[in-house]
DNA sequence: TCATTAATTTTGACAAAGTCTAAATCTATA
DNA sequence: TATAGATTTAGACTTTGTCAAAATTAATGA
């Protein structure tokens, strides 16, 4: 991803110390929760509200500057990479989150059909399993 | 579904009113949320813990006998449609569920492949849309 | 049928994740 | 540099769900 402080300006979004901080935090941190992200900000700089760092996750979801996920059991997680389509992994364990692409593309059943008459514009894929590190933990 | 006392025996689970009452609020309201549920309960057998509800979809989840879905923005939601493959369809305004039958079987993408060195054991899809009703609504 | 034991239900406190509001502060612009 | 509008903050509040202890109920055997 480009430079934070030129990504904010084209989306027309005021330049703030906790919006560049969160942004980079997220592009360093993908998949990282809404309070990962402010620890890690207040590491960078010094501080910043609960409050502020949901707004600015909210308005860069908003503006798609970024991207939402939410699998069960888990607080929402946050990725800069938008824009394809790629699906997730997660372990049921601890929550490790992966990236997965499609290995065929556009698969057959992800189409969307016209069912039941909604007006369809996504095909959420989550992959559930045990990560390599839960495998060989005991129990 | 079978005799919901017949269900329960079947699992060594003792028969209660509240589970019966809440195992048949969900097989005759498939994708209610446990409040849905509650209230369902409330009108058949007079009153139910919110506790109650809870001890009771979660050890009907854990046998096996329900399922319990959680798109995000959503509350967990549960149906008594279990051990077919189907997935979902969750209209993004109103919050409605329907079921959708993989169109295709086994589509090549949702294969558990070895991805990261994960074990993966299921491949849950999500369709996010708009349903008939809410297209038709102003904004 | 009745007593007993183990399981279930209830009540009320608590927790996590987020949202709402109003006041204070800051950014962008002229 | 002053101003207007947007952002940030603080704190209360909401929703969804869990925890723990006491009270109640179901299943079993005598």
């Amino acid at each position: 991803m480009q430079d934070p402080e030129t990504t904010l300006r084209q989306h027309d979004l005021p330049v703030t110390a906790q919006r560049l901080a969160v942004l980079r935090a997220v592009a360093h941190h993908p998949h990282a929760t809404a309070d990962d992200l402010a620890e890690q900000v207040r590491q960078k700089i010094g501080a910043i509200s609960r409050q502020s760092v949901y707004n600015v996750l909210n308005v860069l979801t908003d503006k798609g500057i970024i991207r939402r996920i939410q699998p069960a059991h888990s607080p929402a997680r946050y990725e800069d990479r938008v824009g394809d389509n790629h699906h997730h992994l997660v372990c049921r364990s601890c929550g490790l989150t992966e990236d997965v692409c499609c290995a065929v593309g556009a698969a057959p059943c992800l189409t969307a059909h016209a069912h039941h008459g909604f007006k369809i514009d996504e095909a959420e894929v989550i992959y559930w399993g045990t990560c390599p590190s839960c495998q060989k933990k005991p129990r």
